[in-house]
DNA sequence: TAAGTATACAACGTATGCGTTAAATTAACC
DNA sequence: GGTTAATTTAACGCATACGTTGTATACTTA
């Protein structure tokens, strides 16, 4: 029954921590399943088929399951397993408004930290992606955008947020992914991202937040579109 | 030795929610018991010291540490029990920047959400929260002011939002209470809130934001000072 | 007396076991 | 044949058990 797939996923991503205790390597391997869509969203698995997968016992699977509730990734129903989250528009678009607002945050906070050499690498990161673009590899693309702002947030004195930033870019990177093929080539993206830069680099902390929140804000209305589309199927 | 307050108060907490499982149970009077400083900032305590006070095996209790920790409202630290998050400085400012965003965000998400009777009703809270302060009952200003909050954020369409929020209010109220003894009287905080409400009847979404973003900030930097000075204690 | 080592203890991670209960399948009755 | 009731099954919550490992105490030695 259980994806062959799946299965061989699992082992490999559980290996990334196998020296943690078997709770974290449970909880790592479980929702990087889910965030690269191996775990279709809103299918359900029961503990015992994770379990058996990672050649554990219930124990530690049922307290990584725990944990992937409260970070959001699904829902823990006592007799009929573990559900996966779906990707609904609804919960994408509250997810992205939140998070544009810290990434926005973060933006103004970063502004004056920024050093003219990390600001430097943020602009070799725009060139790569405008080369991607036009080699029409939308999948280096997204990966390349992923790293900008990673980069761009990263150094945020405020330790909490660039974790919270963190773990809502995993969700939206679901999304993404969920939503990819149907994805048209982002033209207007890279230019929000070089006016970003120009605000930091004028450290004008108010226009760079205003920048990226919009950036986001727009960047997601696409994303949710397609997922609105999917959800009312035409056909089928 | 344990303290006997202590014991009684899990055991009213938990009777709150004696229909659900005892994981959350747990959860829940743990929780309540570090919020209301009735477990202390940075002390630790055994699973096994909770699990006899509150009459469950250690696995119940076990879970809903993991899950505490999720939330950030300890460590769990292996042969050295769950440590209570401290009350710092740096974390409480963090924290409150984050928090003040949100609710900012939040803030101009119900601008045009809000109906008159709800105004009128937050007006109404405006007002007992300045007889409190007439009264000189800081403690009833503080209750006064989370329900203000609490209710003028509620009608967000954003529920993940209005979650996050709550939770760190959470945070914020125990930091409120652990420095409250010290604080002076908010004179300038009953303006603010007549201001916010003000900028809503106009409808303005971006003032209003911007309003209780300001308001947050600045109700929390004096809140910080006090932590601050509590930190590096002059005397003892 | 102080420092280092060995031993004892206990706390937690994990496995296993049990009871409850919800879901599913079958049986009975309309 | 369809609907309801009874019975079976199994999944999960929780308790218990065990092994590992870190910490503390005691003992030895310099």
């Amino acid at each position: 029954m259980t994806d062959n797939t799946l299965s061989t996923v699992l082992k490999q991503y559980r290996e990334e921590v196998a020296h943690a205790s078997l709770t974290r390597q449970a909880y790592t391997a479980i929702l990087k399943a889910i965030r690269e869509l191996y775990l279709q969203p809103g299918h359900s698995f029961l503990e015992r088929e994770i379990a058996d997968l990672l050649a554990m016992s219930r124990t530690p699977v049922h307290e990584a399951l725990i944990r992937l509730e409260a970070a959001g990734w699904g829902t823990v129903i006592p007799r009929r397993g573990f559900q996966v989250a779906p990707i609904q528009a609804q919960t994408i678009t509250e997810i992205a408004q939140i998070s544009a607002t810290l990434e926005g945050l973060a933006t103004a906070l970063v502004t004056s930290q920024l050093t003219d050499q990390q600001l430097t690498q943020l602009e070799t990161l725009i060139t790569q992606q405008d080369a991607a673009m036009q080699a029409q590899d939308l999948r280096r693309y997204v990966q390349i955008d992923q790293q900008f702002h990673s980069q761009l947030v990263a150094p945020t004195p405020n330790h909490r947020l660039g974790i919270l930033i963190g773990s809502y870019a995993d969700q939206l990177y679901r999304a993404r992914l969920y939503a990819i093929d149907d994805r048209t080539l982002p033209v207007q993206s890279l230019q929000e991202h070089r006016a970003i830069i120009a605000a930091i680099r004028s450290r004008n902390a108010q226009a760079a937040q205003e920048l990226m929140v919009g950036h986001r804000h727009r960047g997601s209305q696409e994303m949710v579109q397609i997922i609105r589309h999917k959800e009312t199927p035409t056909g089928k």
